[in-house]
DNA sequence: TTGTAGGCGTTATCAT
DNA sequence: ATGATAACGCCTACAA
């Protein structure tokens, strides 16, 4: 590998000057910049970026930590696509690390970010509590974005979406379109997110007057498989019910194949409505509602925060994103459905 | 930020013996062991990554050259996720780089991690050319290796998949199931897998001395709606099919939602085939047969073999993956359809 | 306009 | 067992 030393030699010069052309700052004849341009082509002649990192301390990279379970499907690969193009029009890198499968990893996935010196870090937690992230943004130096999460302190380090309150729409929308029995399957409720929607569903039920019944409240793990049994479980228990909320998009998949395999058709004789609205889901199955995470809207949001902060701009306290429900044939009112 | 010098001073001994310390080489006496930990600990120190992979050249990270047009969907993630575990299992780092959309901005993805003095460089490629890809393995030092793609000259620096043997597996089985009119909906054409998929299709036919139908070959862009287009088309042209053979499972899922607005029953009145074998689909559709691209154990044998040469053992030629095809109900054949 | 020299924070090779 | 000291390759005052 040739450095810039050998690039000084070739073509007369030294360093300084081969690195100021380079860099475009200062001053450098046009007669020695071809000179150096060509000692550059001659020797095939790359910056080495780590050198160069560690002069500057800075690097143009972005770090983002994602945790293992969120790796699937639509959702995660918006998420990344989102960060790595928004990240490229401002000319920096996004690196990807793996939060795994505890607060501990989490820790280590930014750890080993800050160890890097990225200019920035985001964060899209599983298992962090709120109060540490405040106490990390606190430490860190450099540019600290939560993603999904309200943090205390630094209210203008997170961005996040209002789960519970599109809880509280969907099971809403279901009530106005006169359901009474609604049952919801949970996500995994290790997930912050999956409480928030469990509580909008429930303040809904309860603002308009109708009991919470536990026995409709079915736990899922996000994946279609757990809709699927979660189906089952409230059919075996002989439940009454006109609609399913279900968590996410996939386990609404899972639930409406149960449905189908009982007989049971939807929107006819029951409704159901998902979350994320993943973009295969509503191609298969014109009947599936669903509340749209806005996801690309944050990450979006997010970087261009940082690329504010390291610009030495302010930020903005706009950080509450509403997602938006998107009815399809679905919430018609099904008829009271007692499952055989 | 605090620096080995720093630590170095408040444990009154040399920067050299804390990196003994750190690094676990070399002698170092408890006693002064113990005073570095603590001084560490007092000054919150941390190693900066950038001056530590600038004197050893090396980095411990391995990057990751993906094209936009593949972030999509589970395909995606399923590669993404498999990386990262992998290389994490090896106490290694996952740099991810958008190839975005040329041949020229995917050569810019690799010279990138290249002059970030990656460890080593995974190129699932999408615009270069397999002879270019040769070129860029003879000039890195450094280990590279391809996936999805057939080299010619460094057989061993690349892994693949053999989609035409693919696509002929899966057009014969629709043939020894007794159907003659197969449809073939085409990913998009720029593509090589695409390609490979097509004449695969083509090849089946002939050796099994039926026609080659071009009107019953549809091109299409990977997209669901692409798919619905295409059975859209084929419909308005009122050919006549017993089976559909999609080039990827998105595609698949948009033309089994055209079927059953046109009232066409999926398997009885035809059988559909895709790729990839996404795991919601069969979820969807029970009846939908697909191929299963084995990403993730190509991505874990490229991975495997790099860490082999990091650690300066030798290739394994075995680099041709067969992917597995999974009958579901669809392929039972049906009436010959003529669509009304 | 260009060159010199010191620094970025490590590692690694010598001595001691 | 420990300490100087020279790399690693680049940036950046400061001088010339």
């Amino acid at each position: 590998m040739s450095t810039m030393q050998d690039v000084a030699n070739k073509a007369g010069v030294s360093k300084a000057t081969v690195s100021r052309v380079l860099s475009g700052k200062g001053y450098v004849s046009q007669e020695t910049k071809d000179q150096v341009f060509k000692a550059i082509e001659e020797a095939g002649y790359r910056p080495n970026l780590l050198a160069r990192n560690l002069a500057t301390s800075k690097s143009m990279c972005i770090g983002l930590v994602v945790t293992n379970t969120l790796y699937n499907g639509n959702y995660f690969s918006e998420l990344i696509s989102q960060a790595a193009k928004k990240l490229d029009a401002n000319g920096r890198q996004l690196i990807l690390v793996d939060g795994k499968h505890s607060a501990e990893e989490e820790r280590e996935a930014i750890q080993f970010l800050h160890d890097l010196r990225c200019d920035g870090i985001i964060i899209y937690p599983r298992f962090l509590s709120v109060d540490e992230m405040d106490d990390i943004i606190d430490k860190y130096n450099k540019p600290v974005m939560v993603v999904n999460r309200k943090l205390r302190k630094h209210q203008s380090h997170c961005i996040y979406c209002d789960h519970k309150g599109s809880g509280l729409q969907s099971t809403r929308a279901l009530i106005e379109r006169g359901h009474r029995n609604i049952a919801f399957i949970t996500g995994s409720m290790d997930s912050p997110t999956a409480i928030e929607r469990l509580s909008g569903y429930k303040e809904a039920l309860s603002a308009a007057g109708l009991p919470v019944n536990d026995a409709l409240i079915i736990p899922g793990k996000w994946t279609p498989a757990s809709g699927a049994a979660a189906v089952e479980a409230l059919l075996a228990g002989g439940q009454t019910f006109s609609a399913i909320l279900a968590s996410n998009d996939d386990m609404a998949i899972g639930a409406m194949k149960k449905l189908n395999e009982a007989g049971i058709a939807v929107p006819a004789d029951v409704s159901v409505i998902g979350f994320d609205n993943i973009p295969t889901a509503p191609f298969l199955i014109p009947a599936l509602s669903s509340v749209k995470d806005p996801v690309s809207d944050m990450v979006s949001e997010v970087i261009s925060q940082i690329i504010s902060m390291l610009d030495g701009g302010y930020l903005s306290d706009q950080n509450k994103f509403v997602s938006e429900l998107i009815l399809r044939e679905s919430v018609t009112s099904g008829p009271y459905l007692k499952p055989r």
